[in-house]
DNA sequence: AATGTAATTCATCAGTCGTAGAATTACTGC
DNA sequence: GCAGTAATTCTACGACTGATGAATTACATT
């Protein structure tokens, strides 16, 4: 007879006994492949090894890949937190210390690592693939842009913003992603110091329009 | 009755007669594919398809995909460029418009569809490709931080140089990758008024640390 | 004219991918 | 205890991928 309690064969059939927390372990795992390699190089295989799980529970839970990913990049209300930090310091405007805070709160995301697999397979998904392209121009427009911009006064508030956007998205790719030294082993703190003002710059400085605090 | 560039018959077998220049439409097609897709998505077949040509003629002129990668990514000597547009303004240093000659020089480089779609290809590709990764951090090693660090006489040469990379890499991102409105619109000239300065404050400025122009 | 070499196409292989369905095992409500 | 449902694994399909080798045609040299 074949022993139906072997406790470490792997391979058996069927449910297990207990809570086995399987979909929230699919669902981190595919955060984190998501992350290093992207949506394409991803494969549902890999991530399924990565859990623990076979590959047709990802199916099973999540119905396809596409679901999967937009699951997994579903942030926590990133755009909540930034307008909270507006919130904190209405001050910020008026005294010009609008860039730096914004540089602090880029830089407070990322320490969460969860926020910054999310985000980072989002930037490396968005390269190859049109969905996920998407979803991060989605993601900018209602956080920066929604945020920020309506907190300008200036005709060119727009631009202003998708400047200090590209300084963002420079940073994040070149500090986490191509890990340019010695950017990337920069202190949260130095970047900030090296980021705020060029952001405050941007957002209400002299650009070189007619707009802008000379 | 002889054509001689035959456009009809497809599926003739052989060598065709005359120069048909299938090397170099293999590798212009090869950018392309890969500034529009990255390395993994970008398929031989693909490639084939866009010059016109049988799959196998990519594997026959350049061996593998790899190969082709690496030959199509090789780039006419940028370093040069940007060095020869440091020789030709000696004095952009003393000057205080190191940025805004980078910044121009970053523009002008980027209306060359050639170099634009090889510089595109790299970035796209860098990030799920590890080998993409290497050739980008070569290339932006020798080009920026090779002409422009030996240039500042700062101890945080580097430092700096990676700050203002981590800018101008933000800027291919958002105008060029992402294409973030308005900013891609915007024309070379109003990014040069905008980035340069904040590219020549990273170079030369006040960023925060014990060194630097107060 | 003969011969060797370069260019081109075709058929095919082994591998990987996303996905689907059937089979097996456990848990829950009656 | 029985039925129904949820969790898990296995097997497989069709599509696509990079790569290879043989067959076919043109050109260059003799």
């Amino acid at each position: 007879m074949n022993e139906p309690d072997g406790g470490n064969r792997r391979s058996r059939r069927g449910r297990r006994p207990g809570e086995s927390g399987t979909r929230n372990a699919i669902l981190a795992a595919s955060r984190k492949r998501f992350a290093e390699q992207g949506y394409d190089n991803a494969s549902i295989r890999d991530i399924a090894v990565a859990a623990g799980v076979d590959p047709a529970l990802v199916h099973h839970y999540y119905g396809s890949k596409e679901s999967l990913f937009i699951a997994a990049m579903r942030l926590p209300n990133i755009p909540g937190l930034v307008g909270k930090a507006l919130e904190s310091d209405p001050e910020a405007l008026a005294e010009g210390r609008l860039g730096e805070l914004l540089a602090r709160t880029v830089v407070m995301i990322w320490e969460d690592k969860t926020l910054q697999r999310t985000a980072i397979g989002l930037l490396r998904s968005a390269l190859t693939h049109e969905r996920a392209a998407a979803m991060l121009r989605d993601f900018v427009r209602s956080t920066i842009f929604g945020q920020i911009a309506s907190t300008l006064r200036s005709p060119d508030a727009e631009y202003r913003v998708s400047l200090a956007a590209s300084q963002v998205i420079g940073l994040l790719m070149a500090r986490y992603v191509l890990r340019v030294e010695p950017l990337a082993s920069a202190s949260g703190q130095e970047v900030v110091r090296a980021i705020g003002p060029a952001l405050q710059r941007y957002l209400a400085g002299d650009i070189g329009t007619d707009s802008g605090t000379a």
